[in-house]
DNA sequence: ACAAGTTTGTTGCGGACGTAACAATCACTT
DNA sequence: AAGTGATTGTTACGTCCGCAACAAACTTGT
């Protein structure tokens, strides 16, 4: 309308929250109708599904999730009896989080179907779209390294 | 560690979903710290400012917002005293939604900040990758829109 | 003109969220 | 060994969120 306007079509942070909210909601079916996992939940049992164990500092700084989040869901998980906390020898601070068998089972159930919603995406996508999609996305991951480094 | 694992570095919406984090929760101290919006609300604000008058449903259709988000943001607006309702002469469901003048005020002292926003950001990128990012997100929306067809 | 269905927007409810304060533990200094 | 500060994780609190149910208004079919 006006020339002052700011066009939102154009503006990053708008325009990366509504990918990810509409690429997020699509996938958030898949992990919550088959076992009615959260996000944050379903972030944590795919983070230790593929590094096996890991602390709650760890998750929270490798996912960026707060640690509330995390603690949270670390909660609900092993209510679950899907992971196990083992309290470091030396360090009692520290837990040691791993899946348990229930849990990587529901893990190695979730990993095809998340593959196949994945493949679903990028064969909608031109093969050129697809390597731009590649590229533009590691760009903007330098970029967020570069930011959170100041 | 299992060679079933799902690498989450390379999973669509992990990425998607950790930049749209990142560069949101950035971005939203401005518009936080200046007038103490919530993000809901600086969308609302950001897209009527854009475009003069829309209903409420074209704005959730237009930012990928819950149509309860919409509501209560054009509350809280609209106590602010930001924007007015005005009932659609024929139809009466229907409410079209605009920007008082103190509304109109507070969205064009944003907008310069905003872009400097951007430009920040932008500028800590080589041109090559500001090109990479512009041509993967343009990418990503095509396939956006392709599913949302479907 | 009436019933059935659709669209627009709001609200009750249970749950999820982040901030800030916190307990517990460890490292370092004196 | 006692004090100071940093680290790890939890919790109390107020807020925000989405689902489902809803009221109101319009549309369509008979």
């Amino acid at each position: 309308m006006s020339e002052d306007a700011l066009d939102l079509e154009t503006f990053l942070p708008y325009r990366l929250n509504r990918l990810a909210e509409a690429v997020g909601r699509e996938f958030s079916r898949v992990y919550k109708e088959r076992f009615g996992l959260t996000r944050p939940e379903w972030r944590l049992l795919a983070t230790l599904g593929q590094f096996g164990t890991m602390t709650a500092t760890d998750i929270g700084a490798h996912t960026a999730m707060h640690k509330t989040k995390v603690s949270r869901a670390v909660v609900s998980l092993e209510e679950r009896r899907w992971l196990i906390r083992e309290t470091h020898r030396r360090d009692r601070r520290i837990e040691n989080l791993s899946l348990t068998k229930a849990g990587r089972s529901a893990y190695l159930e979730l990993v095809p179907i998340a593959r196949a919603f994945e493949d679903r995406l990028m064969q909608a996508l031109a093969p050129a779209d697809q390597r731009a999609a590649a590229a533009g996305l590691a760009a903007l991951e330098r970029l967020n390294r570069t930011l959170s480094a100041s």
